[in-house]
RNA sequence: GGAGAGGUGGCAGAGUGGUCGAAUGUACCUGACUCGAAAUCAGGCGUAGGUGCAAGCCUACCGUGGGUUCGAAUCCCACCCUCUCCGCCA
């Protein structure tokens, strides 16, 4: 959420930023249920002030037992235009609410301006793809090594799931084991384990409700009620700070948390569909950070160095990309994609994303911290994947791939793979 | 799922219809004393919003949403959550 005071101070700065998301600010409406609300507003807190100042003196007078009816005419008269006020503004303040929620982020003035990822920066290219004669893609290598099965999962579930077995499932495993333990031991993240079902007021939090909910699983709980399975572990890990005050010396607060997520690709049916590139669920290593908004920016390029260092070790071919405005995220300020080499595909593909958010998700969880003065100010949020596993095994299967289809195990993995060094069809 | 207890400021904890946004303690901030600290003393100290050049003034908030009333932390209804015991359960 974007800060009210700015939209009306600056409007049309708001709407010149915003227009380079492609998105158009409508001011005139803006400034309508400003003016509304403005109006309703002040009038009806006149009149509480008038009735809350009448009933005081009834109190007093009653306490010397005089007579008070005079008064009580008084405030009965006013009871039918503060009811019609407030009735005025319970109608209004939601919609000014829906339409302020609605508001992407600002991007910030390093995003380079351009309509859809066409417009992307390139930063930087790390490692050299290895000549690979013919590879295949890590369907065809899984399924050979009988360690990827769709059509069970197909089965069991429907299309965009995977079933994983043997060796694969533990490297699988491992991937995610190796994350953890690289994220908490060398980059000083806490781990931890959350939630993988959320309720709406985490969802917007976040910034997925109110205009995401297509892209959201949604399970019925309770009389009528319902929570959402989470589309990423940044919505549990982000609002363990929703509605706190943290104490500034506690700063920055490092989270990484292994999470299933689960996405219902909604408005994608035709992309991806082979393989495990684009499911319903799938495993990612999340990393958040809350800091102090001046330690947002370093934060950004340090996390996104962390998810780098993933792919060095593992010795996987990427680069990084800085996203266009038409291109970000809705609650972003700016974002770092890191797409890794697929020789497959003969293509670079998305496999981590990190953002800063600034205070746009701190100000809708009201996530706070006292600082220097005493005085609370909002957080600012950054979290980044570290990697996306499901992705990841794809880059390690068809990176890894020998010329008989078995997989050399990175050197790194192998501890948590019991020694193995390669993965042959049984 | 059943029975009971309870949800009040950063924390603890009073308050059962009338200057109660809320006693008191504690934490925190400022000042005094001190070489410095501790202890002590004095003052300050919730959040969100509106309005004003400002000092300030005003509104809302005592789990959430309704209701009763001139007036609700306090009374009524519904719901949510926490704790204890019982049941069930990985």
């Amino acid at each position: 959420m974007l800060d009210i005071q700015l939209l009306r101070t600056q409007i049309s700065f708001v709407a010149e930023r915003l227009a380079t998301r492609g998105v158009t600010l409508d001011t005139a409406v803006f400034e309508a249920l400003e003016a509304e609300r403005k109006q309703l507003q002040t009038q009806t807190q006149d009149l509480q002030a008038r009735r809350n100042t009448l009933s005081k003196q009834v109190g007093i007078l009653k306490g010397k037992g005089e007579d008070a009816s005079a008064i009580l005419t008084e405030v009965a008269g006013l009871g039918d235009a503060l009811k019609a006020g407030e009735a005025a503004l319970a109608e209004l303040m939601p919609r000014f609410d829906f339409f302020l929620a609605g508001i992407p982020n600002l991007p910030h003035e390093s995003v380079p301006v351009g309509k859809d990822e066409t417009g992307n920066v390139e930063v930087l290219r790390w490692g050299t793809p290895k000549t690979i004669a013919n590879p295949q893609d890590h369907v065809d290598l899984g399924v050979a090594l009988g360690g990827l099965d769709f059509e069970t999962a197909v089965k069991i579930a429907g299309s965009r799931f995977a079933v994983m077995k043997g060796p694969i499932a533990r490297l699988h495993r491992a991937l995610a084991q190796f994350m953890l333990d690289m994220h908490t031991d060398k980059h000083g993240y806490t781990e931890v384990h959350v939630p993988y079902l959320v309720n709406k007021d985490s969802m917007f939090g976040t910034g997925q409700l109110p205009k995401f909910e297509e892209d959201l699983f949604r399970v019925p709980h309770g009389e009528d009620g319902h929570l959402y399975l989470i589309p990423t572990a940044e919505v549990p890990v982000t609002n363990i700070v929703r509605g706190e005050i943290v104490d500034a010396a506690t700063l920055p607060l490092k989270f990484v948390a292994h999470t299933p997520c689960f996405r219902s690709e909604a408005g994608s049916y035709g992309r991806d569909t082979r393989g495990m590139i684009r499911q319903h669920q799938f495993d990612k290593v999340e990393l958040v950070q809350m800091v102090h908004p001046e330690q947002s920016w370093q934060a950004l390029e340090e996390l996104t160095g962390h998810a780098e260092a993933v792919l060095q070790a593992l010795e996987l071919p990427y680069r990084k990309m800085a996203l266009c405005s038409g291109d970000m995220g809705f609650s972003a300020a700016k974002t770092y994609d890191l797409d890794v080499w697929l020789p497959a595909q003969n293509a670079y593909r998305e496999i981590s994303s990190c953002s800063n958010f600034e205070a746009f998700q701190a100000r809708r969880m009201q996530a706070r911290f006292r600082n220097e003065k005493n005085k609370t100010e909002l957080l600012h949020t950054i979290n980044g994947s570290g990697l996306a596993v499901g992705r990841t095994l794809v880059a390690v299967l068809e990176n890894y791939q020998n010329a008989d289809g078995s997989i050399t195990v990175p050197a790194v993995l192998r501890p948590w793979m019991g020694g193995l060094t390669t993965i042959s069809a049984a």
